[in-house]
DNA sequence: TATTGCGGGCGCC
DNA sequence: GGCGCCCGCAATA
């Protein structure tokens, strides 16, 4: 995160932010405390880049410009809830659908659905048979308790020219499906196979994490724009020098709970940075980055959603603050009890019951103060961007300079979720193996994790720029016609390894 | 048909 | 009173 100069690294910790006084006029977001029942809300001179999937004790202020803010979007399935302020709207998370049986896609990636707003048709959703074919399950819905055993809230009001967002809670279940592709199906639905639908499912996840894990920021586009120009320029071997960074100790990888912003494009809630690449620059991270330190990762506080995507990197701006708390004090000291090595995984079972840990006043999970914030960050409304399962490769050239760096950030770039469906239909159908065998898919880390009782390999997530850069097997043109683009598979393309894990 | 925003009402703490 | 949650309604896509 670029501040209009300023450092990229939060101060730590962030002073508590109630009750204060409004700040001044135009001050920066960052140093900005406020709370969505402020009176008044403090103006900024700069906004958070929109992110649907934004996770964890977070506030962030978005223009008004932003149709998504406005709309009060979300990746999660968030309905709204009523709480008698007109001035605020409440959103409360619906979980995830998942198969009963727990079924895994020919692909290995779980099912996910995203379930519906409305009460009516999600209590269709719900005991509805597998849309994997294989599969005898039903339909379930594991709903969400991320917010001391309640679902995830997020609050937003506008004021002046803001939009201010406060989520509270941290999603304590896989990402759905993003809203676009739930759409695009109802669309086509009736005649299609379930498995193409299935299967589409499985890869909406990791395409949609894919394609935001691609999109940096417009101010990342903007503070980055000049450097990658000369990189071009330098040759793609220079492109590919931070290659050797990108492949870490699995050790190291275990992010901290104290986020720093950079210009990057990590994933903004628990990335899998490791240590080493906190400084770094390179566009396959995101911007938020934790720091090994703090052993409140390293036990698994945010296991999830570290699992659930490096790749899901959301274009963070996110206003992330920590405060000093006697409950987050206990949750340190708590932590540091624990040996770098004892891991404590959050044990997850959309089958079981809630588990105790994840109640209001269990150290090893949620702070459920309200104001306490362990942070997350922002990404784009993937829904509007379209999915799908390769890369936007350096060389794509996309009418200017800063969308041909970064096309992924251009709104101009992205399809509707409809058409990028429609590409799905005919590679799922046709295209074989080699693109489905190229998803990582998030629920599924989510359950390797589980099964594992620890993280993924790192060497896994941080290979991918690499694979990215030599495996695209996906073309992209656009015909410079109502920014219409065309997404072909490439039919030659094979992994050099078949055996290698790759996560695309 | 589903989403979204709004609001009445209830129960719990 | 704050909060979560259920329900219904209307406008909209």
């Amino acid at each position: 995160m670029v501040l209009n100069g300023m450092p990229i690294t939060m101060p730590v910790p962030m002073p508590v932010p109630m009750p204060v006084p409004s700040p001044p006029a135009t001050k920066s977001r960052v140093a900005v405390d406020w709370d969505i029942n402020d009176s008044k809300m403090p103006s900024v001179g700069e906004f958070d880049d929109f992110n649907d999937w934004s996770n964890g004790h977070c506030r962030l202020i978005y223009s008004v410009q932003s149709d998504e803010a406005r709309k009060h979007a979300s990746g999660w399935a968030m309905r709204n809830t009523n709480n008698h302020n007109v001035n605020i709207l409440k959103k409360s998370c619906l979980g995830v659908l998942l198969c009963s049986a727990k079924c895994k896609l020919p692909n290995g990636a779980s099912v996910h659905l995203r379930p519906a707003i409305c009460d009516k048709a999600r209590r269709k959703q719900q005991g509805k048979q597998c849309p994997n074919r294989n599969c005898t399950g039903r339909l379930e819905i594991q709903a969400c308790r991320g917010h001391c055993g309640y679902p995830v809230t997020q609050v937003g009001r506008r004021d002046g020219n803001g939009i201010y967002l406060q989520a509270k809670g941290t999603h304590d279940h896989p990402r759905p499906e993003a809203k676009g592709s739930t759409e695009a199906r109802r669309l086509l639905a009736g005649g299609r196979r379930v498995r193409s639908l299935a299967v589409m499912l499985a890869r909406e996840s990791a395409l949609s994490d894919k394609l935001s894990s691609l999109r940096p920021t417009k101010r990342q586009a903007k503070t980055q724009s000049i450097q990658e120009s000369k990189r071009r320029r330098m040759g793609a071997s220079d492109v590919l020098q931070t290659k050797p960074e990108l492949v870490v100790p699995p050790t190291t990888y275990l992010p901290t709970s104290t986020p720093t912003h950079s210009t990057n494009f990590n994933q903004s809630q628990g990335s899998y940075v490791p240590a080493g690449l906190g400084s770094m620059t390179s566009q396959w991270n995101g911007e938020i980055h934790y720091e090994t330190e703090d052993p409140s990762y390293a036990n698994g506080m945010y296991s999830y959603d570290m699992l659930h995507s490096p790749l899901s990197a959301h274009s963070s701006t996110g206003s992330y603050y920590q405060e000093h708390k006697p409950q987050q004090l206990q949750h340190s000291q708590y932590q540091q009890q624990l040996s770098p090595q004892q891991h404590v995984p959050v044990s997850y079972d959309p089958s079981q019951p809630i588990s105790s840990s994840l109640q209001c006043g269990m150290p090893s999970y949620e702070i459920c103060d309200d104001t306490s914030s362990l942070t997350s960050s922002s990404g784009y409304c993937s829904e509007d961007y379209g999915y799908y399962n390769g890369y936007l490769p350096n060389s794509l050239d996309v009418s200017n300079g800063s969308q041909s760096q970064n096309p992924s950030q251009d709104a101009s770039f992205y399809t509707t979720s409809s058409e990028i469906f429609s590409v799905f239909e005919s590679t799922l159908n046709g295209g074989g193996s080699s693109g489905v065998d190229l998803i990582y898919d998030e629920a599924t880390a989510y359950q390797q994790h589980q099964q594992q009782g620890t993280f993924p390999h790192l060497t896994n997530y941080q290979q991918e720029p690499q694979d990215q850069m030599q495996s695209g097997d996906y073309y992209y043109s656009n015909t410079g016609v109502d920014n219409s683009w065309n997404i072909q598979m490439d039919a030659t393309y094979h992994p050099v390894n078949s055996t290698d894990p790759i996560y695309c």
